[in-house]
DNA sequence: GAAATATGTTTACAACCGTAGTCGATTCAT
DNA sequence: ATGAATCGACTACGGTTGTAAACATATTTC
């Protein structure tokens, strides 16, 4: 179900903190965000609403305040993301893309780049080609 | 100038239409894409027009109607729509992200990959560490 | 040259987004 | 218990987006 959830960039900037320790309370993403976006407190609840209506969040009650469940994991996010985005820049722009991704800042690490490796075929297997 | 043009996900459609031709008249771009995208005429107009005003389309006049020219290459703008891609995603799912992207539908070409594998450093050279 | 047609301009309107103030209920501190 | 702090709910408001109708103007057609 609600497969198509959109999650706006300040939103994601909040599931970003849900994501690395659910639940979390309000509080602990206004310590997390509340500086560093300067956001006030009342933002971030209205984030964080928002996101339970559109079923990326969960809510269980803890006295009178709420706890926050991901309903989403970050990697169905991130999956539909990145379907969306190339969606957008459709096909032709892949390869521009990835190479502005490996020049641009983050410079990728080792790892990264060893796993990027290994997830191009073998340089003769057959693959699927283009018409 | 005016890096910051955001071009949102319709007028991406309308982009990608002039970007193969310009310059392009509106019918032109109500040719390639009234029928698939379902537009009246109308909204592509409004498209347009919303894209002269955020300077991502310049136009010249040609009669009572107006020649569309890109102000923004594609590849800036997919430059562009990449970082605040990362932006959102924000890193930590940058493999697993590349990884999806190369399962998922549009199975990659032969040019495409060894595109791809060229972009990657050789496996011993010195490249910019991870903090 | 009057009617039909095509074009851009203005206006519309609901949904979504960023950002938050206000309000009533609850809980904590004293 | 009484006041202070906190919490979520409701409301707000300007900007963007998707989608287009109305309108004024220019051009083509008969």
């Amino acid at each position: 179900m609600s497969a198509g959830a959109r999650i706006s960039e300040s939103e994601w900037k909040v599931m970003e903190v849900v994501w690395t320790g659910p639940p979390v309370t309000a509080q602990q993403v206004t310590n997390a965000l509340g500086v560093s976006e300067g956001w006030k407190p009342q933002t971030i609840k209205t984030l964080l609403a928002r996101l339970v209506v559109k079923s990326v969040l969960r809510t269980e009650a803890d006295g009178n305040r709420f706890l926050y469940y991901p309903e989403v994991s970050r990697e169905a996010a991130v999956a539909a993301e990145t379907d969306s985005f190339l969606d957008r820049i459709r096909r032709g722009s892949l390869v521009p893309m990835l190479a502005h991704l490996m020049e641009s800042k983050r410079p990728l690490s080792h790892e990264e780049i060893e796993a990027l490796r290994s997830l191009l075929p073998e340089r003769n297997s057959e693959i699927g080609g283009e018409s």
